[in-house]
This record gives C-alpha cells, structure tokens and sequence, in this order.
DNA sequence: TCCCATTTTTTACGTGTGTAAAGATTACGC
DNA sequence: GCGTAATCTTTACACACGTAAAAAATGGGA
C-alpha cells in the first residue's frame, strides 16, 4: 500500500477535510481539539506521508525547542559520556539536542557556536576546548543567548554558570588514599590543551604542600603532539622507569587515560602496580573510563557523575530559558569524584 | 565597543545604506556584487551584530546544505572516529553536519529520522543500529531522501548504497595469519546486535572449512546483558580458561573491545597472549580501536580505514544528491582491512 | 558630455507554518 | 426547540529571507 505524498500542510487539510490552523493546532497538542476531529486526524495521517517543515514550524515561534551542545572532541569517552547524559536529560525535558564537536579547532568551535545563534536554539551547553578556545566566541554567545559551561571553565568566564566536578575534593580524596596506603604520589601531568588538568595539578600540590609533602610533578613538557594522552604517559612514565626512577611510588595520573599509557611503561619494565604489591609501586587514574575495569591491572580511579552532570547542566540551562533564578551570581554546581578502588593502586 | 544588535536582512539593509536583495546576494556570493559595495557591506557588518537566520535562509531554497547521519551509539571509539571522518569530509565538500545519536534504541533512530526527513537534509548516512532497527524507517527515508548506509548493512537492504569493510578479505587474511603461525584460531563472537559481527563469524567459519580446519565458535549466548563488549569477552573466556580449555589456541575476537576483555581474562588466569609466546596462546581482535597499541600486550588486530569510509560515504552521497551514477545497480563499496602486527598474536 | 553596460534599488511574490480575530457550525443541557 | 459554550472555518497577517522583473542609478569609455 503507497502512501501518497503530501508536502504542505494546506495539502493534508484538503485530503482530510480539515481546516489547516486546525491541523496547525492539533500539531501542537493533540488535545487542543475535539476528540471526534483528532481522531479523524488520526486516521486520516494513517492513510498519508506527511512531515511537518521542520524551518517553518520553528520560525516563527518565541522558542524552538532546541538545544546546542559544542563538544571539543570526540574520540575520547568521557566526553562522549557526558554528551549522551546530556542528550538523554534534554530529551526527557522535551528538547532536541543539536550537538557539535569542535575537532580541536577553536575556528570550528566559533562556527559552530555561530549556527547555533542563526537557528535560534534556547540555549547551548559548552563543554570548552580549553586553553586554544576563542573566548571572544563565548562573550558573542552569552549576549545572544543563554548558555551553560559544562565539565571545565576557562579561568576568564567565572561569571557564567558551570556544571562540573569538584576537581579540589576528588584530587585530594585520591591524594590522601594514596598518601596512607603508602608513599606519597608523583603526579603525571599531562600538556596543558584543558584547564580540568591543571586544576587537579594545582589541588595535587595545594594537599602534598598542607600535608609536608613534596609535590613532584612530572610530564608537564609536551612530549607526543596534540591528544595522543596515553602515549604521553607511556612516554613520560618510560622514561622515568628507565632511569630507575619513582619504581616505588604512587603515580598519580592526570586521567585515565594517560593513566593507561602509564600502566604500559610499567608492564614494559616488569612492574605491577597494585596495592597489593610489596615495593609500594601503584598508578592511579581519574575520570573513571569506562575501560578502566578492563586494564591490566585493573585501574583505581576517581569517577565523575557523568549522569548528575548531564542532567544538572540540562536543567539548569532550561531555568535560565525560562528566566528563573537568573539574577545573582552564576550558579556553581560542583559534584563530588567517587574513589573506585580497583587493583591498581 | 558595543556592537549594536541587528535581527532582520531589513534592518541590517537600513543600517549600511544597501538594498536588501543586495545583501540577500552578497551573503550567498560576496563576489556576486561590485567590489566597492562589498567593502561596504564588509565594513558595516563590523560595526554590528548580525547572524542570518537560518531557517529563513533554507526554506526557500531547493538545497539545504546539510547531511544527516545517524550513529547508533557514542560511547564506541569505533563509531566516533567514523562519524569524525564523515564530519570532516562533510566539512571539507561544504555541507554541515547534523548528527543524531540513536542510543540503542529502534525508537529513537526512527525519530532522527523523521527529523532529518522534516528539515529537508539533502541526503543522509546512516550506521544502522543492527538487528533491532526498524527497517520500516529506513524504507520511509529511502522514499524521501537520499542515503547511503555505512559500516554495516541489513540482509534486507541489499539494494541500497553501501560503504564499508570487506570483513569477509579481513577476516580472511587475520585468520589465515593465525593459521600460518600456529593453531587455527577459535571464534570469540559477540551476541548477536550488530551484522558485520555475523558477517565476520560467517567468513571464519567458511575460511576455515576451506582449509579443512574444524571452526569452533564461543561465545554466541548473551552472558553480559546489553553492549558490554569487554565484560562478555572477559567472561565468555575466563569461563573456557577455568575449564582449562583453549590455554594454547589462537582466540580470534569478533572486535576488539571482545578482545580487551579476553586480554583480561588471560591475564587473570596468568596467561600472556603472543606470537613470542610458547604454547601458542594468542588474541587477536578486529577494528584497531584506538586503544590497542596500549593495552598489555598490544593488541593485534584488523585496522579498519575509517578515513577511506568516511569520506568514501560522504562524497558517494553527494553524488546521489546532485543526481549522478544514480541508474544501474546501487554501488557497494568496500574497502580492505589492513593487519596491524602487534604483540598480542 | 553622452551612451551603454553593469549594478543597484524598488516592488512584489513565494516558502510553510504560527497565530489572531471574526464569523459559522456543532454539541449539549434544559 | 432554544440558548450557550465550545469548536471549527475563514480570512488575514506575520516570520526572515530567496528571487525575479522592472525601473533607476552608477561607472567607464568614447
């Protein structure tokens, strides 16, 4: 059976034998009309191929019922994570998520946060880019529409509202365990492409410095290009090992993902990093990827409540886009990190 | 210096002294219109804050310059790094990208799908969420738009246009590998989500018959519920392992997030994976997921050319859209794996 | 200075739907 | 059967821009 085609809405009153502002108002909310006319709607919709003009249903509302996500990378989970929370959390309000990932190109983050204003979403969620980010790009945003900074926060935008992890209480959380389970960590840096990294390197030394420790940073030199994370920490970590260095530490790793580097150097030295382990040597991660219970050894790690951040950013972006609690300082919403202890440390 | 804000064509029209159809003009073809007005209209539209509305700009035109795809699930380097690919070639050939995450759910593909159909994308990519897509939507979509499908392909869509992996040559050629270098490898599958799986299951089995080899298959009964890759792969094998069996056989993985969990369950039972290896214990995965020259050992595995599909997909679309090649039978392209020797097998 | 070609302005209509107002129809209770 | 309220149809305008045609202005060369 072939439906036939109908491209307007004018058409599909014809063929139904409505009136189209009706048609127009059942689209709307199908309870907005008689119960006989919706389901002579209905039936008739049955019997057609008919999609309402996405352009010209939303252009002449007050909202459009969208939502902009600009993402800085995709290949790489933890930001793939947090963009499905946010997806599903945006679907369960009743928004379409447009989502666009900047491939690490502050140009492509301006474009996309320029198509963002030209259709007119109710706001944008942005995740930065990090240090490269075009700030001038945001302060053209924050005039034009409402937006919330999600998972990281240049230092020059405090003013706007921020969803994230409480970098500060998870660092320390992960420093003072390995503090009492043995020697004070190293920290493994990773290049400075994001300011989440060096918020935990600054927490790391702040807790070692409180506590008559030494901060020990290392890997803060660019070794691999760009956001080769876990040949940085291979890299980093090798060369340490090699000269004999930090085999009865605790490594604490930036993320995990430089963690997973880390775990190679060792495996590739004969270490095992563990808490079980005589000779102290442990590694540690954070963000808890979702591979990390599959690493060899099993990695600790901090984990981020992907799903408190998805949502709590969703539904604080769509107060804004009502005009809710807007005046004020910005709203900051820190979540705690969750120590996963696994066998790495 | 604030930039006053301009909503309409008009206004803007009024602000720089020129007539609106001109400006209409200049933003479709700067060149389009004599150079000193192009400097004008540049100059004015520095003082000012202007962005065209994008869905007035689409709705009358016969192109709207975007593409649609739809991918099954983020939190899969796999799928990432094709959707990157596609991005950038999308990018590249001047079209934007709207992308929809389908989140393993047949509903809410259709619903990208629908969405693309309304806003009037001039084609679409879709990476079909495997046996459980609704293969209705894609008929619909098929009647509306152009499309092309990527990465893999429903049994009942042969005669759509198809980008892809040759899985029967590379799971030839990894298999024949195995075989040359030690014992014939047994299959760890997958539960049965997604087609390329079977498809890859279906070209060991037949390799090894061939070549009058016994294909033993593991791992085909769902133990871990959902997309869990590496937790089934870990258990399907560490449940053989306990039983002693396989302890000296080549495991071929159906992909390598299997393989990440059979490395585990190897490691678990203090076996290590590798041509170097007495015994002839070995793990070999499919897909050269971003991780496997770091997992422990590296993982040897198939290399999927991402970037070959990516663009290969995008610009047989562009084809279809602008109304070429479009006679005869549909165009498969597949395209060849490529070993990656490591150190796992 | 004048002519002609090029470019711009003016004017007007099209895109598909939202939406408001006024008049026509329907449903329902009495 | 009548009145009233709810609902629907008709009509009209709006949204921001594309685009075509005719009229006006501009620029350059002779």
């Amino acid at each position: 059976m072939k439906k036939s085609k109908i491209k307007t809405m004018e058409e599909l009153s014809e063929a139904i034998g409505v009136s189209r502002p009706t048609l127009s108002r059942y689209f709307q909310d199908p309870d907005s009309v008689r119960e006989s006319t919706s389901r002579k709607i209905q039936l008739g919709l049955e019997k057609v191929e008919y999609v309402p003009n996405f352009f010209a249903t939303r252009m002449n509302r007050k909202s459009t019922g969208m939502i902009g996500v600009i993402i800085p990378y995709l290949n790489d989970l933890f930001f793939t994570n947090l963009l499905e929370q946010i997806e599903l959390a945006a679907m369960d309000a009743g928004y379409t998520v447009i989502s666009q990932c900047s491939h690490s190109d502050p140009a492509i983050e301006a474009r996309a946060a320029e198509t963002f204003m030209s259709m007119n979403v109710d706001g944008a969620l942005v995740i930065p880019l990090g240090n490269q980010s075009d700030l001038k790009v945001y302060r053209r945003l924050e005039s034009r529409l409402p937006f919330v900074l999600v998972d990281s926060r240049p230092k020059t935008m405090l003013d706007v509202d921020y969803v994230g992890t409480d970098h500060e209480k998870s660092c320390d959380l992960m420093t003072d365990y390995l503090c009492r389970m043995g020697e004070p960590p190293v920290f493994l840096a990773m290049p400075r492409v994001n300011f989440n990294a060096l918020e935990r390197e600054d927490a790391y030394i702040r807790h070692m410095t409180a506590h008559g420790h030494k901060p020990e940073v290392i890997g803060t030199e660019m070794i691999e290009e760009g956001w080769h994370f876990e040949a940085h920490g291979e890299a980093v970590l090798d060369r340490h090992l090699s000269r004999g260095e930090y085999t009865e530490r605790s490594i604490l790793c930036a993320n995990d993902r430089v963690a997973i580097g880390a775990l190679r150097a060792a495996a590739r030295h004969g270490l095992v990093p563990g808490r079980g382990q005589k000779g102290g040597f442990r590694i540690a991660g954070h963000d808890d990827y979702p591979l990390c219970p599959f690493t060899i050894p099993a990695l600790t790690t901090i984990a981020q409540d992907f799903e408190a951040i998805g949502k709590a950013s969703v539904l604080r972006l769509i107060e804004i886009i009502n005009g809710e609690n807007t005046d004020g300082p910005p709203k900051i919403q820190l979540f705690d990190g969750i120590l996963k202890l696994r066998e790495s440390a």
